[in-house]
DNA sequence: CGCCATATTGAGAATGATCAATGCCGGTGG
DNA sequence: CCACCGGCATTGATCATTCTCAATATGGCG
């Protein structure tokens, strides 16, 4: 399942696949292992849905193309993350390797079957795609009411969580996708983004060890990355008074 | 299962509700209807999820407040919908009446014990899931790269499928929800929304048989709205060519 | 009748898009 | 070895869409 990422109260990625019964990572292994090579693709839009995935390693991107020919990356996907759980007849969209990358595939068939089959592998995929409807409405929010600013604060922080193993923090990240992927995810320009990208720079937010390496970041400042991403949730009584009305507006910055 | 609007292909409102088997709106006709006025709350975002819910009458909307305290409306409830089946411990989002509105409760275990001992139930679910992560991915595309002509035109074709029987073009609408409802859910300020409106009423695409009655629209121009709406969906080669590159830039206009 | 919520309209500001030019790096081939 | 080229990224100048702030309708309801 994809879109995982983000919500880490509800992510069954580091518990499930560990689990002493049937589980989801232990049903795909008996499936061959294949490399796909940067940008190449798994499978486009409207292809039917004839087989379900399991990224083991590397980042692949999820996207669409809409009429007047630009694209909207849905989502990106990491290690543990499914693809293709929640279809039916054919692909929604087109899935390709940002980087050089690992999966399994399993026939739509046979996985329907043994989830059918299996009480703890339905539990896991109903887990699975509780995290994708999450993270999904999280990107709804993003595009819906954030600044560039704040959007792109929000993705470095999605996909730190996403990298790094069970929470601590890391100095540097690695930021695969290009300016292009990262501008289609956000509903922003390469422009917009690469400028956003030196802000940050220039608040010392984030830095370039080298700037020859522009997709190894250092995070220099958590907490400033963290406020600029602009979700603190600091106002869950005034969502529980109802009455108090603050709506409308964008409110950029 | 909310977010169902939209996708006609995938609708699955009319086919399974009159299955000869085990079906959802049979297993929640054993529960008590309950009526909600305009505005009623039926769950905070942030309560424990214990109950699933059918709308059976009436229009809901499922909201987030952010941070800053601005609302998104990540989806609108019509009959037919359910609500809360990709949850778990806590609801993520608050739901309100948007007119009175008729709905029937279940308790989550009684709802997941029922499922899980039945297999067309679990088809159903499985089915209005689908429906749901198509039409979020739908509203991700919108608020990521659509003009506000584009996005009004789009809500109202999406309203008029859900609220239409079966695919007769109908020459009036009831818009119920009100403009900051559709701001709300579209990423846009209510005097946009406003200004939309009346553009699109000068180029006579919709008018207002009584400017008093605001909610209530004729369709003038059902094509033109379709072509202002923005997904005409003629790029299928395009996309099966893969090479071709035109991705970047929001487009507007 | 007056008040309130809702909606519309206007003027100005601002964020981000667009168009265009430049920089940087890595690879290729003379 | 170096010059050239292509892809990607950055930066600049200008423009446009939409936001913001403000004022003004409009209708429902006590």
């Amino acid at each position: 399942m994809f879109l995982t990422d983000y919500i880490g109260a509800l992510d069954t990625r580091n518990s499930m696949n560990v689990n002493e019964g049937n589980c989801l990572h232990t049903l795909f292994a008996k499936q061959p292992a294949e490399h796909l090579s940067a940008s190449q693709s798994l499978f486009f839009e409207g292809d039917d849905a004839n087989h379900v995935y399991e990224v083991l390693d590397g980042v692949l991107r999820v996207f669409r193309i809409v009429s007047d020919g630009r694209r909207v990356i849905t989502a990106f996907l990491y290690p543990g993350d499914f693809i293709g759980f929640s279809l039916r007849e054919t692909y929604l969209y087109s899935a390709e390797a940002v980087t050089p990358a690992t999966i399994r595939r399993m026939p739509r068939r046979q996985f329907e079957t043994a989830v059918a089959a299996d009480e703890d592998l339905r539990a896991q995929v109903f887990a699975k795609t509780c995290c994708e409807m999450a993270a999904t409405q999280e990107q709804m929010v993003l595009l819906a009411c954030k600044s560039a600013e704040e959007r792109l604060c929000s993705f470095i922080r999605r996909h730190m969580q996403r990298v790094t193993m069970s929470g601590e923090r890391a100095a540097t990240v690695d930021l695969p996708m290009s300016r292009q992927d990262v501008a289609d995810h956000l509903g922003l320009t390469i422009e917009t983004v690469s400028r956003t990208f030196t802000k940050l720079i220039n608040k010392n937010v984030i830095s370039l060890d080298n700037p020859a390496a522009r997709h190894l970041l250092r995070i220099e400042k958590h907490g400033m990355l963290e406020f600029l991403a602009g979700d603190n949730d600091d106002c869950a009584e005034i969502r529980q008074q109802g009455g108090l009305v603050m709506y409308g507006g964008r409110g950029r910055h």
